[in-house]
DNA sequence: TAGTTGGGTTTTTTT
DNA sequence: AACCCAACTA
């Protein structure tokens, strides 16, 4: 009996192929890292190829540290040579090595997003760019696509001609590089492009690696970009022994380049490539699988594959509606607490998941108030952090003063009385005569202009000049724990009185664990090595696995992970799939989302909840959504509670159901007002709860008017007492008067309506309005372009238009919806 | 120079 | 709502 018998047929064919290109197309839960370790352990057991040829790549660096334990476990000894990491580590480990051959000091920093925007701030200045117009993130995401698509700036000015947006972008880029290389740095994007670059450049240098990495492997080969691709090409030209690894139905990264292509072109790229599908699902019920079938067969250009399963066919997908994203967060928790006091789940065995970062907040609050305990994975990155990055500025100054942006970064934190004005004086000085900044301040007395100010300089860079004398008989934690002690950081923390004092506290603490956790597994652990480490630690790296608490987290982070319950959360046309998506033109943007959605719901292995909340406040404004076109895309036998009707405003809504549309909802509410004689809150409580009571539904959607339950952010907001949500006593009138009586305002938007309630938020104005257009007008779409209008039809909700688009035809759109502008 | 305040902005996801 | 920035004040 050996390991491999455990393995399906399918999946012993990737292990056993171990020769040319594979793809194993391994849809969600088909055990394709079993497939990977097994098939490096038959390499290494069988085929007595040495660890140290076998090359594995991953997407992040825990899912590295899982398949290098794994190996482990699977064969005796060797693992620890063979070579998995990510992308961006691997480049950064060969590029330590070589950098200098294409022109970089081999000590080069890594910029992070933080970094690269600041600098870009500072070159926008410089240029004259009115960042009103052209903001920093617009030419950086400008730029990273050009690297992602090996596009220098050099070529980008050729195509720049011309087009003068494009122009200023260029300069910007021209300006970035050269800051990045002053500063001696590279930008994520780098690290990738330097390696090809260095790979072209040095034939003997792609040679060496080559020769080393004669099995190559690639996980989550969907999610890859061009540059990547390259990069991986060039190491397989010699042999072609490349395994990769990947799902096109959960590629979900576009939006950082990657290109779905590479996956699905492998056969062109490679033609004698083998292709594996793995569809056996080891993870989920067939119910689950089922529904996210269903739902990612909606997407055009995929290739063919179904999941199935052996397990039976488990609970029905459970759909929950709520009226607000307070009642939803609370349901969530509630249902949690249950599971878990009944014995039914453990708090690790749950994950809620979501679109946004944001909506995190309201179900942290709710898993505080019920003693949940959870994790929330991203945000804002442990690293990211004010305290933490201003830490690690301070030993990326000792360790390199070659780093301007560290140095400026802290030369007055704490405050020193170091003005911008001081500041821009070094800089300048720095820059005309070609030093660094830290050089620069070093040098404080030949500064003109400079002043008492240079006095102040002094102590600061003896400090430095101390803290760099003690790194031959100080550990990193030794120093780390005297820039805090020497900087008083800490207590100037507290003094300062920031309400998030004691949290900032608790991330140093950490940092210190942090630092002091690197050097008891790497015993030759220096300054350096400890800050490359920190460079690329993604957030999801941090969670482990023992500990018992829920996980909060954005759809994206939760890819490769799995959990008996899973809640995804926010499931609303316009938070998911995103605004974005739906208005853009181009519909393979749906398509991401829609992945986004088959990832979400194959994460969970017996119990897969949907919920939405009807009302959400995004931005400060209470926002009305549809269900999201996900949800209606699951058949109905598959769920134990179905959206009513269809998206639209023709709806049938005398029900009062939830699935009513928003226009309707906006008419009988202020029918409802019209009708009430006074603006009572028991009397609006009663009228929205009866009418929108839904017998399927576990909760009741009364909480906009719920004195109990007012929302969680608005209680922490500045003025959203509850006096000014329900406008009581306030001066608006408590009772009567039908001038007081408060109406909802309707925003419409291509999506269809998005309105706010009075007090809630701002805005009064009236319902739907007549089209600015009439029959026989030239008007103009979004999407379809030029048109004449051929009839404009009132309903009860909105006009019915019909509309002839030059070259596409008739089109019958509702005006509400399509926004038609008039020519 | 430092702290405050008012105004304007916010693409959603991240190595 | 939350964040960032410019302008203003001490």
């Amino acid at each position: 009996m050996s390991i491999y018998d455990t393995l399906n047929e399918r999946q012993k064919e990737g292990v056993f192929t171990t020769q040319g290109p594979v793809l194993l197309l391994a849809g969600a839960g088909s055990g394709k890292t079993r497939v990977l370790t097994h098939r490096i352990a038959y390499l290494i057991d069988e085929e007595h190829v040495d660890p140290y040829n076998i090359l594995a790549i991953t997407f992040t660096n825990k899912a590295a540290g899982e398949m290098r334990e794994r190996v482990e476990q699977t064969v005796g000894f060797g693992a620890d040579s063979i070579w998995v990491a990510t992308f961006h580590s691997t480049c950064v480990r060969i590029l330590r090595r070589y950098a200098d051959r294409i022109g970089y000091d081999n000590n080069f920093v890594i910029y992070d997003t933080d970094d690269t925007k600041s600098i870009m701030k500072k070159i926008c200045k410089d240029l004259q760019i009115d960042t009103k117009y052209l903001k920093e993130r617009t030419i950086l995401s400008a730029i990273s696509s050009c690297k992602n698509e090996n596009i220098s700036s050099t070529e980008y000015a050729q195509s720049a001609i011309g087009d003068y947006t494009k122009g200023r972008i260029s300069k910007a880029y021209f300006a970035y590089e050269n800051e990045l290389r002053k500063n001696n740095a590279m930008d994520f994007d780098d690290l990738l492009v330097n390696t090809v670059r260095l790979f072209k450049e040095c034939p003997d240098v792609l040679e060496n690696y080559q020769k080393r990495f004669q099995y190559i492997h690639v996980d989550e080969y969907q999610d890859t970009n061009s540059v990547q691709f390259e990069m991986i090409r060039l190491l397989a030209a010699a042999h072609h022994n490349l395994c990769v690894v990947g799902d096109d139905d959960q590629s979900i990264y576009k939006f950082r380049g990657a290109n779905i292509r590479n996956i699905l072109d492998f056969e062109k790229h490679y033609p004698e490539a083998t292709v594996i599908k793995l569809e056996q699902n080891y993870r989920s019920t067939q119910n689950i699988l089922s529904a996210a079938n269903a739902v990612i067969a909606h997407n055009v250009g995929r290739k063919e594959k179904s999941l199935w399963t052996e397990a039976g066919n488990g609970s029905l997908v459970h759909y929950r509606p709520y009226d607000n994203a307070y009642q939803e967060a609370e349901a969530i928790a509630d249902e949690i607490a249950r599971l878990v006091r009944k014995d039914i789940a453990a708090y690790k065995e749950c994950a809620v998941l979501y679109r946004t970062n944001a909506q995190s907040r309201m179900l942290e609050e709710r898993f505080v108030v019920e003693g949940i305990p959870y994790k929330l994975v991203g945000g804002v990155n442990f690293y990211a952090r004010k305290e933490i990055k201003d830490l690690l500025a301070y030993l990326k100054t000792v360790d390199n003063g070659r780093d301007d942006l560290a140095v400026r970064r802290i030369i007055n934190v704490p405050k020193r009385g170091i003005g911008q004005t001081s500041i821009s004086k070094v800089q300048e000085y720095a820059d005309e005569r070609g030093i660094s900044f830290y050089d620069a301040l070093c040098m404080n007395e030949d500064i003109p202009g400079l002043g008492a100010a240079a006095k102040k300089i002094v102590p600061f860079v003896n400090m430095i000049q101390v803290f760099r004398s003690k790194l031959s008989f100080y550990k990193t934690s030794d120093l780390l724990k005297d820039i805090i002690a020497s900087t008083n950081y800490v207590e100037l923390l507290k003094e300062d009185g920031e309400e998030d004092a004691e949290e900032r506290i608790g991330n140093i603490d950490e940092l210190i664990s942090k630092v002091t956790a690197f050097e008891e597994t790497n015993p030759d652990a220096t300054l350096t090595s400890f800050l490359q480490e920190v460079a690329l630690v993604a957030d999801i790296d941090g969670v482990d696995a023992d500990d018992d608490y829920v996980l909060l987290m954005t759809l994206h982070a939760a890819k490769g992970l799995e959990f008996d319950h899973v809640y995804l959360a926010g499931l609303e046309d316009g938070l998911f799939p995103s605004y974005m998506s739906i208005t853009s033109d181009d519909n393979m943007d749906v398509e991401e989302e829609r992945r986004l959605m088959y990832v979400g719901m194959t994460r969970a292995r017996k119990e897969l909840t949907l919920t939405c909340a009807r009302s959400r406040m995004i931005r400060g404004e209470t926002q009305y959504n549809d269900v999201s076109r996900f949800v209606r895309e699951i058949p109905v036998n598959l769920m134990d509670n179905r959206p009513l009707k269809k998206r639209g405003y023709d709806d049938d809504y005398s029900s009062g159901s939830v699935g009513e549309s928003a226009a309707s909802f906006v008419d009988r509410y202020n029918e409802m007002m019209k009708s009430s004689n006074s603006v009572d809150t028991s009397a609006r409580e009663s009228g929205y709860g009866r009418s929108f009571s839904s017998d399927n539904s576990s909760r009741n959607m009364d909480t906009v008017f719920d004195l109990k339950k007012p929302t969680v952010s608005a209680r922490r907001g500045g003025d959203n007492s509850l006096k000014s949500i329900y406008g009581i006593g306030s001066g608006t009138g408590t009772a009567g008067g039908g001038s007081a009586l408060p109406k909802v305002s309707v925003k419409t938007t291509p999506l269809g309506k998005s309105f706010s309630m009075p007090g809630v938020s701002k805005g009064i104005s009236s319902a739907i309005s007549a089209p600015d257009y009439a029959e026989g007008d030239r008007v103009e779409h979004v999407k379809f372009g030029v048109g004449t209008v051929l009839k404009i039809e009132k309903e009860t909700k909105d006009y019915k238009v019909t509309v002839s688009f030059d070259g596409l035809g008739t089109k019958i759109m509702y005006a509400g919806f399509a926004k038609l502008k008039k020519k």
